[in-house]
DNA sequence: GAGTCAGTTAACAATTAGATAATAATGCAA
DNA sequence: TTGCATTATTATCTAATTGTTAACTGACTC
């Protein structure tokens, strides 16, 4: 028999919410993932700038939170890099900051954080400006439903419609139309589609992918997943 | 199946960033070499001046470090060499000077070093600055859109469009073409263009880069490709 | 006019994804 | 709990695309 707790902040795909946090104090890292975890969030941890753009790259994170002080790269600067890259582009950031540090505040927010967090660290707070942060967001955008051309996909339903058609797809499926559907034009790798899909753990062989694309194509029945051969995956109507 | 590892430094296509050093000390050498393989960097070495510069045209690497003090061409003589060359306009160069040695310093700056490192080397500096110079390069420049007179490179869409028009080229034909386009009016070396989109361990014949200019010419239907006989080609509208 | 170098073309090889079926895992309902 | 139905993954084969080579041609140089 399988006790399941029943875990408040988890997304989409029913997988609880992962947060990234990098700071070099030991200490700190330990305070914030006990009081995290208790709020049902996977924490990963890294005690520096490089250590954290690494483990960012392999989780795809929903959260980053990142110390301002740290060796091998301070907070700001993993934040302008992870910023580059078209995948870190919407996830959250929080920056942890010396109360004092004015100067380091607004640069954080105008390196494309989302909030900041003043040092020494309440749990209390810690806790309300995450949930806040993903309430702002979850509440904009997940379970949101797009529409591009006369495709509706229905996150919350688990459904999609072609011309008011509606079609019922198994959740991988889902999840990959969805995810390509998020930035339409956009060119996924093999890759990126196995992380935000498939989870970064998981390992599954190469036609794994092409066997999902396939039934998508045929269930909707119109082709608005186009192949880019060696590259990956887009959808295009 | 495939697993494949998430390296930190590596460039658009996956690659990881190369990194030729020039020492004539082998403790050095080793030293640097480890660090910086660490960090996830793919890293040639060189003995002598001489040798940096014939390695340095074999692999078109990211960035060269060079000693100051070497037999066969010193670390200055060899910046200069290279930075004659306008494939080499834009590599970025590391001086490694004595502390003391400021006259070198400012040689090296002037003639066109972009950083310079202090002996005795502190693996820490020199990881923070190698990563802090390929970070100001690359922030600024990764999988940006490039626009150039009617013609769009797009590589997140992995698409080319001339007029608007969408074209769609190969992988290795649109690598070449954002390579070319990447500085429009420079001349690539084959050599060059060989590296940079082949890899410098992959070995292909002398048509092979004709073949795919040709494709690319034909599918875009405009000439915006010059050939430079004798030398290489360029972007060119 | 020999030699070099790139353009052209077609043929071949290698890579990559599509199709299909079989198997495994999971969920659900009786 | 059991059995059925759905879903996910893998294996294998096939088709298509992409990449490379070879052989020939033409232009230009010395």
């Amino acid at each position: 028999m399988k006790l399941t707790l029943c875990k408040q902040n988890v997304n989409m795909e029913g997988k609880a919410k992962q947060i990234l946090i990098a700071d070099d104090e030991p200490d700190i890292l330990e305070i914030i993932r006990y009081n995290l975890e208790k709020e049902g969030y996977e924490v990963h941890t890294a005690k520096d700038g490089n250590e954290a753009i690494e483990k960012a790259k392999q989780l795809y994170p929903d959260l980053i939170i990142l110390d301002i002080m740290m060796p091998r790269k301070n907070g700001v600067e993993v934040c302008q890099i992870l910023r580059t890259q078209p995948s870190f582009q919407d996830t959250l950031i929080i920056f942890l900051t010396a109360m004092s540090d004015e100067s380091s505040q607004i640069k954080g927010l105008e390196t494309g954080a989302d909030d900041y967090i003043s040092k020494p660290i309440s749990p209390k707070v810690l806790v309300s400006r995450v949930n806040a942060l993903f309430r702002r967001v979850t509440s904009k955008e997940a379970g949101k439903t797009l529409q591009i051309g006369n495709i509706a996909i229905d996150p919350v339903k688990f459904l999609v419609s072609v011309d008011g058609n509606e079609v019922i797809l198994a959740k991988k499926e889902f999840e990959l139309i969805y995810l390509l559907a998020s930035k339409p034009g956009r060119v996924f790798l093999r890759n990126e589609i196995l992380t935000q899909v498939w989870g970064n753990e998981v390992i599954v062989g190469d036609r794994t992918i092409d066997v999902h694309v396939r039934k998508v194509r045929q269930k909707l029945g119109i082709d608005c997943i186009t192949t880019v051969k060696g590259v990956g995956y887009k959808f295009e109507i």
